[in-house]
DNA sequence: GCCGTTTTCGGCCCGACTGTTTTCAGTCG
């Protein structure tokens, strides 16, 4: 079946396409199909299983539209885009992924010289063809010239994986946060929306010395290269070709300015047009009155939100998905916060081959950070290398008695990672299997079935009583490894059946289930999730905030994460299952 | 193209920066 996913993609090169077709991607016709996308992949049912009228009740999704997935879902193409394709070739497509290249100076360099590919620009270029044309200059060819050979290095469609922008992020968020004369500084942009590749870093600085802020960023170190620089606002590149945008305002209106810089683009036009229904006007500076301009609220995100007579909506949710509608009516979910966590079920040491803490200072840490309960759970013995073998297992388990006689106050459970093999089938025997307290069951190897053995595998290892959740469900790396095909819908279905949670993993390099997936989950009577660390390393208990942000953005409820429960009310989940 | 308890037609978010301009178009977020 087509899925949602399939869908989406083929409305948004319909997007592309008639981004030259209209010469804007403000146009009207290009923004409403970009909402239809939007639309489609928060869909929380199959599109391709809703007849035309059906698609046009969905928010978003009128009758061409809707009319469009149908043709797309019945014939596996879009007239229209095919059409618009021989107007746009690939190739020209290309030349829109070039920095500072917009639709309109596209479509002129084809109109005027010719020009439709990266290449034949470059000649163009190299021939000094370009300077004269109507708005190009000299400069806008050097311009132009510089964006050609760096395509690929920072093009529009760069993206960096979550973990690695969140350290440069810090990095100058903290640099900047020193200064004498800043008095708050707040990453920005997809970042805090938690999105699990950044395409740039924007951050933004409450200070009244504007110039004194945007000297110490462009001297900092990491800083390869100046891209723009105005009063305010400062573009500059690093050396590996990230992109981080810094924005000073006064403290004043720093709430209005994070807001405004999180976006996301959808969130923030539709608080504007709700903002002009209510006779108000909304930017980056503040919320104030259309006649006479006096300032409503700019100080705190918080303000804004009530001053627009809606409830307070976390970073993570802000997509322009509903929430705006939910908030108005007080129905966004009930989301967790980190401090609702009370157990880690999902916990390495030395003692798994790829661990780098010692259990004991796994332990401590865990109990430093308050936490009630955790779950050792080294890898299974069918892991090469890494696993444990039942004498191993039996000898870290004198450890964990030690350790209880420590900590009274910490419930330490001994658990297992089980390996999944192709199919479905777990490490171990089931007689040994019910020794453990908890098990996480996760697919370390066959990345390339097909969606239905994946699905498979997975439904099996759920029918197993012995685990109690499944582990990193896709399997990706961000940015390094795709996830294994699977049915989610099957999987979330089975889950909930057979009584076993679904890990939400808080690696920044997993962060797994991805929360688009978490968002088709919505809905899905008696599914239980559980937010692990995957911890192989104290440092990596850290991962139970990344794990919530990555929940928060699937718009998962607090009350089905089952470890936010007391201990007793946690153990029941486990031996529903097993009795 | 989508939407609507004041609209089925006429709206549709807002501003910074750059390079080309002598007042603005294009791009970007």
């Amino acid at each position: 079946m087509t899925s949602n996913a399939d869908i989406a993609r083929a409305l948004q090169e319909l997007v592309d396409l008639l981004v030259l077709a209209e010469g804007s991607k403000q146009a009207f016709r290009v923004r409403a199909y970009e909402k239809a996308v939007a639309a489609v992949q928060s869909l929380p049912r199959e599109a391709a299983e809703l007849s035309a009228a059906e698609l046009e009740r969905v928010p978003g999704i009128g009758k061409s539209t809707a009319a469009k997935i149908r043709e797309y879902v019945d014939k596996g193409s879009i007239a229209r885009v095919t059409e618009l394709r021989k107007r746009f070739p690939a190739e020209m497509m290309e030349l829109m992924r070039i920095p500072g290249l917009g639709p309109k100076t596209v479509v002129m360099l084809r109109d005027r010289l010719g020009v439709t590919s990266v290449e034949q620009l470059k000649q163009a270029i190299a021939d000094d063809a370009l300077q004269g044309l109507p708005g190009l200059g000299t400069k806008s060819q050097q311009k132009i010239a510089i964006a050609i050979e760096r395509l690929g290095l920072h093009g529009k469609d760069r993206r960096n994986p979550i973990a690695e922008a969140m350290g440069i992020a810090s990095l100058v968020v903290d640099a900047l946060a020193a200064l004498d004369s800043v008095t708050r500084v707040q990453y920005c942009g997809s970042l805090r929306r938690f999105r699990e590749t950044i395409a740039d870093i924007d951050i933004v600085v409450a200070s009244n010395s504007p110039q004194d802020v945007m000297e110490s960023f462009i001297s900092m170190s990491l800083v390869a290269e100046v891209i723009g620089h105005g009063d305010t606002k400062t573009s500059v590149l690093t050396a590996t070709g990230l992109q981080i945008d810094v924005r000073v305002v006064k403290p004043s209106q720093f709430g209005a300015a994070i807001l405004y810089f999180t976006g996301s683009k959808q969130h923030n036009i539709e608080l504007r047009q709700r903002s002009i229904d209510q006779g108000l006007l909304l930017n980056e500076y503040g919320l104030e009155e259309t006649d006479g301009g006096k300032v409503v609220a700019s100080r705190t995100e918080a303000s804004i939100y009530k001053a627009l007579d809606l409830d307070y909506i976390p970073p993570e949710m802000r997509e322009g998905i509903g929430e705006i509608e939910a908030a108005a009516e007080r129905q966004l979910p009930n989301l967790i916060d980190v401090g609702d966590l009370r157990g880690d079920l999902h916990v390495h040491s030395t003692w798994s081959g790829d661990g780098r803490s010692s259990l004991d200072d796994m332990v401590a840490a865990a109990a430093g950070r308050g936490l009630e309960y955790i779950a050792i759970t080294e890898h299974g013995e069918d892991l090469a290398i890494n696993g444990l073998s039942r004498d191993q297992i039996a000898a870290e388990r004198r450890e964990l008695e030690r350790l209880r006689l420590d900590y009274p106050d910490l419930t330490i459970l001994s658990g297992s990672e089980l390996n999944i093999d192709r199919h479905g089938n777990v490490d171990y025997d089931p007689d040994f299997l019910e020794t453990f307290d908890w098990c996480v069951a996760s697919i370390h190897t066959h990345f390339d079935l097909s969606e239905a053995e994946q699905t498979d595998r997975l439904l099996t290892a759920m029918e197993n009583p012995a685990v109690s959740a499944i582990g990193h469900l896709t399997g990706r790396r961000i940015g390094h490894r795709p996830g294994i095909e699977l049915n989610a819908r099957a999987v979330f279905e089975a889950a909930a059946a057979t009584g076993t949670a679904l890990e939400i993993n808080g690696h920044l390099h997993r962060l797994d289930v991805p929360s688009d997936l978490l968002l088709q989950a919505r809905g899905i009577e008696g599914l239980k999730f559980v937010i692990s660390t995957d911890s192989h390393h104290t440092s990596e208990f850290a991962n139970l905030e990344w794990g919530v942000h990555n929940a928060r953005r699937g718009w998962v409820e607090r009350s089905s994460v089952i470890n936010t429960l007391p201990f007793d009310e946690f153990l029941e989940f486990v031996n529903r299952k097993r009795n």
